[in-house]
RNA sequence: GCGCCCGUAGCUCAACCGGAUAGAGCAACGGCCUUCUAAGCCGUAGGUUACAGGUUCGAGUCCUGUCGGGCGCACCA
């Protein structure tokens, strides 16, 4: 609709005389009906480049625009609007179109540039929190919407399986397991310190009785003072200690908590086409070659015993170690190898998705790219802003390392996956949010979801009063939708006529919750319709019209929450 | 101190890469169920878009500054 009225202008533009090929300008949905259905500000853009009044040029403009039968009327409107009314032959259309297209009404061809799309990647050092939660459906939510638009789409979970992170998870339960040997340890204060550690190392035990047990003197005999020292000497004794069983602990910790986050994703809906393990990049070199690519080019020198990477030469505040001084690589190392691993497989664009807390580590990516001799500007990152949990007016605390936190399923299970997901993604990602875990449970009209799934459900209902009534599921094709001409019904077709608009906008802004505001709109369209009119009226034709036009909707409806990864149940 | 994100109705948030009279939901108030699901609908009220300048035909949107909130500033991940 709002493509072939952009051709119309373009056809009238390049009829006018004068340059060639000036900018279309924006064609806009008006804001009142007074204004018609659409406008153009061509005529204002053009006015300041050609010196010439805006209305005038736009009266030059309307005279060379071609005959449309869509098209009631045009008129020059305000500083020089261009608005165009449509006829209503135009919206009702619609309805046969949406019937026969379904699911792919508004969807755009398959064949689009291909976006590895990485997001959650949270640590395996834990479950997943509210704050992943937010990642995830977002995350989830965009790869739907872009794949709905037509690009090809790899969704990609970063495991960060290497590391010290990694090494504090396994003494975290190698202490827990020493515990339930009867040793008498002390984790310190800054290992991991929640249940799900206790039911790791139990599953050891189980496995392998006491022989991973030392003494307690051996362990934690006359450790450091400092924190951050102390871990270091436990992960250093617990590889002497243990040898070569020292991998079978710390394997135990990321395999269980590697395969709950997996679980816990998919049962959110949220799948992965490949789950990529940081430790395999340092395993098959790739690590060692993205830092020799950087040292060929000159981007790396040593200082104090490290080597380090001249991100300064690429606008960051600061160099960065990339091996540091005990030889170790850093996760930065990895990091870099990664990106340059995804764009060697081909991908035309890159997006990560990370909490904002991160937002001081974009630089230097982009850094890293730039100085392999790869374009940043096919890397971008989404932040995610932290989403703030309320029971009421009451903000509920949280702290991963202290291991208390509202886990992500734990949230689910509270409110659903679908309220979940919906609310999740129904703030723009950069906004802060506030999770109303009250709002989100409450099986009220206070709702959103409920709200849009009641639209669809009632819908279903009045199908099945309809196959009640009559035996008959009634001829739709042979509808004349000539016949909506409500203005209720003008209105939902209005509606359904911004999807691919929504759609088109959602994907190439990373914006779902531009899906999320249609359909709260799409369903209010519906029960302001439901309440005026009744459906299953006495006159044939007019009831196949109107059940045309429901039953479009209710595909929408359901279309729509599935890009959301929302449920569209038959009844409620 | 430096950097990134954000300040819109009492609350939570929209506003289509600058457009015409800034919109929803919740909360408040008043109405609608012998009719397809009242998890619904209709109506009323609610605003100097944090503040001060600037850019232009036109600014919630772009620029500068101030104030306020969040998050970062590791040889951790």
């Amino acid at each position: 609709m709002r493509a072939h009225l952009s051709d119309l202008i373009s056809t009238a533009l390049s009829r006018l005389p004068g340059d060639g090929q000036p900018a279309p300008g924006h064609l806009e949905r008006t804001r009142q009906k007074s204004h018609g259905d659409f406008a153009s500000n061509v005529a204002l853009l053009l006015a300041k480049r050609l010196g010439r009044p805006p209305r005038e040029l736009a009266t030059e403009l309307v005279a060379q625009l071609p005959d449309s039968p869509w098209v009631a009327r045009v008129e020059i409107a305000g500083p020089g609007f261009i608005n165009f009314h449509l006829v209503p032959a135009a919206y009702q259309a619609l309805v046969p179109q949406i019937l026969h297209e379904g699911r792919d009404f508004g969807r755009g061809r398959q064949g689009g540039r291909r976006i590895l799309l990485e997001f959650v990647s949270a640590n395996p050092t834990g479950p997943l929190h509210v704050g992943h939660g937010r990642g995830a459906a977002y995350g989830d939510a965009v790869a739907r919407i872009l794949r709905a638009a037509g690009y090809a789409v790899s969704c990609e979970y970063y495991v960060n399986d290497a590391g010290r992170q990694m090494d504090i998870l396994a003494i975290s339960v190698w202490m827990r397991y020493l515990d339930l040997c009867g040793e008498q340890v002390t984790l310190p204060a800054k290992g991991y310190r929640g249940d799900y550690i206790w039911d790791i190392a139990a599953g050891l035990h189980r496995e392998f009785g006491n022989a991973l047990q030392r003494d307690s003197d051996s362990v934690t005999g006359s450790l450091p003072a400092d924190e951050e020292q102390q871990l270091d000497t436990l992960i250093q004794r617990a590889r002497e200690l243990l040898g070569p069983e020292y991998q079978t602990v710390h394997a135990a910790g990321m395999e269980v908590l590697v395969d709950d986050i997996r679980r816990d994703l998919k049962e959110f809906g949220v799948e992965f086409d490949r789950w990529f393990s940081e430790r395999s990049l340092a395993d098959s070199g790739e690590v060692a070659r993205a830092a020799g690519l950087l040292r060929d080019n000159g981007y790396l020198y040593e200082k104090d015993g490290a080597w380090w990477f001249r991100s300064t030469d690429f606008g960051d505040e600061k160099d960065r170690v990339v091996v540091r001084e005990n030889g170790q690589t850093t996760y930065f190392a990895s990091d870099i190898a990664y990106h340059l691993d995804k764009l060697e497989r081909g991908f035309d664009e890159l997006i990560d998705i990370w909490g904002a807390d991160h937002h001081g580590y974009i630089k230097r990516v982009q850094a890293s790219l730039e100085a392999m001799g790869r374009d940043s500007a096919a890397f971008t990152v989404l932040l995610v802003q932290f989403a703030v949990l309320y029971r009421g007016r009451e903000k509920v605390s949280m702290s991963t390392r202290g291991g208390d936190f509202v886990s992500l399923r734990e949230l689910r299970q509270e409110v659903g996956n679908d309220a979940a997901r919906f609310f999740y993604v129904l703030r723009k990602c950069e906004q802060h949010m506030d999770f109303d875990l009250d709002l989100a449970k409450s099986r009220s009209n206070d709702n959103p979801v409920y709200y849009i799934q009641y639209a669809h459900a009632r819908i279903c209902s009045v199908f099945r009063q309809h196959a009640e009534q009559s035996g008959d599921p009634g001829d739709l094709a042979a509808a004349d939708y000539a016949l909506l001409v409500e203005p209720h019904e003008m209105d939902l077709l209005n509606r359904l006529s911004r999807f691919p608009e929504v759609l088109e906008s959602a994907a190439s802004n990373r914006e779902p919750h531009q899906i999320a505001y249609w359909l709260q709109e799409l369903a209010t369209d519906l029960h302001t319709y439901y309440n005026a009119h009744q459906f299953l009226v006495a006159d044939p034709r007019l009831r196949a019209a109107r059940l045309g036009l429901v039953e479009a909707t209710r595909r929408m409806l359901a279309s729509g929450l599935e890009l959301l990864g929302v449920s569209a149940p038959e009844t409620m």
